[in-house]
DNA sequence: TGCAAATTTAATGTCAGACAATTAAAGTTT
DNA sequence: AAACTTTAATTGTCTGACATTAAATTTGCA
């Protein structure tokens, strides 16, 4: 584990590429224990203040945990699905709000991506993620929800059917897509019209899934998808 | 912008989620110029080294980018789709080696969400697109291709499939799912035979694609998929 | 005057050394 | 044997300094 004294890079940069690099390829293993900041900053010839700056740079991607105390130091971290969910969630979000992706694009996007697990949901939903379900479209009926409110509802019954197809790698991608479209539909007014009939798409969508019909479930995305479309597009007239 | 002097957690990853905040809220916008480290440090009332480390952890995530030189300062950095690439890959990479997810469901994950870019990429695939897809299938049937040089081959031209849909969002999210198999591809030895039905599946793909036809493109995949787990299950009945 | 070289300046990058806080383990006392 | 105390190792934070970089400014000279 060498950095190249030459590079124009900052210290601390070459540092954590050498340990990330130690980790992916699997020469550090999860839960190992690194070198404490002082042997580190020997091994490397440079100061500490520089080896902490490279070891923050590493937590900051979940890669190393670090402890306090006589055992402690900074450990390799097992990279938790929740972990990488929130890591995915912030990094679509902020690819989709910094690079003016239009509405149309993230929303064909999201809903091409929600589709692929439509058949396995319609296989493998479980009585739970279908009664979560259930529940949203309740929630999501009553009158008088904030339309912040009737968003996260939203994305809570989608969360469950994807959460239906029993597969957590496929989970774990379509959050970032589902969760990324939230601050979009945020910007959209939803009138009682649309909420009722985006309501009834999810029912639709929800006896689809219970009468194990993948089909029916991905067609239903699509109207899902057409009415969103419709709804931004009218939107977006209104303000031009 | 202020942080919790009560809190038990370090003050530079307190500083760090502050500053990290503002960004996502939109409060710091694109190439707005954060305080220099001398201001930010007397704000938020630490040290320099202190808020450093919390710089270090927003660049680690692309968040920001440093600048030396008398207008230099730390900027919002604008996340672009190949940085989001890059973390995307990484993070799902690691997900997948650490977490001891079956191969089966990974490949069924990663599967589902190829196909969800079939229509698109019938509808819309470009010529060029197209070529890649041949070239890569050309360069596959090379003999004396090394399995590493041969799953390389197959992630192009898979990536060249999913291009193809002409939606960088999507092109994005399953940049991790496309890429994050190779190192469980990589343990997979293919047998002369083998590498001939997936050229074969891979043909049939672009040959769908060519013919507009999203229907036989996803049939396509289904069976490259099915080719896939074969494959895998005889490797891990071997080794047991 | 106009341009090129030298200087200044403001910022990040790095270092050294110190002390505080935390935590587990070893030692001590009851 | 159990409870308490001490000790040692490690991370967290601070202070102050110097090095390096790059833009802005000043200076010198034709």
């Amino acid at each position: 584990m060498k950095i190249d004294p030459k590079s124009s890079a900052d210290l601390s940069a070459q540092i954590a590429t050498a340990i990330r690099d130690e980790i992916i390829a699997g020469r550090l293993i999860v839960d190992a224990r690194l070198p404490s900041e002082a042997e580190l900053a020997e091994q490397f010839e440079v100061s500490r203040p520089t080896v902490r700056e490279a070891l923050k740079r590493l937590a900051a991607q979940s890669l190393i945990r670090t402890q306090r105390g006589a055992t402690g130091g900074a450990f390799v971290n097992r990279l938790s699905f929740p972990e990488a969910y929130a890591q995915q969630i912030t990094t679509s979000t902020l690819l989709l709000s910094m690079n003016d992706v239009s509405f149309e694009t993230a929303c064909e996007a999201r809903f091409a991506l929600e589709r692929s697990c439509a058949t396995l949901s319609a296989q493998r939903c479980s009585a739970d993620n279908l009664a979560a379900m259930r529940a949203e479209i309740h929630r999501q009926s009553q009158p008088g929800l904030t339309d912040e409110a009737f968003c996260a509802s939203d994305v809570a019954f989608h969360r469950a059917l994807v959460d239906g197809a029993c597969n957590p790698v496929l989970s774990y991608q379509l959050a970032g897509a589902v969760e990324a479209m939230q601050p979009l539909m945020n910007m959209i007014t939803f009138s009682a019209r649309d909420r009722a009939r985006i309501v009834a798409l999810h029912s639709r969508i929800a006896t689809a899934v219970e009468a194990r019909d993948g089909q029916a479930v991905s067609e239903g995305l699509t109207a899902l998808e057409h009415e969103t479309q419709k709804l931004a597009l009218s939107l977006f007239k209104k303000k031009s």
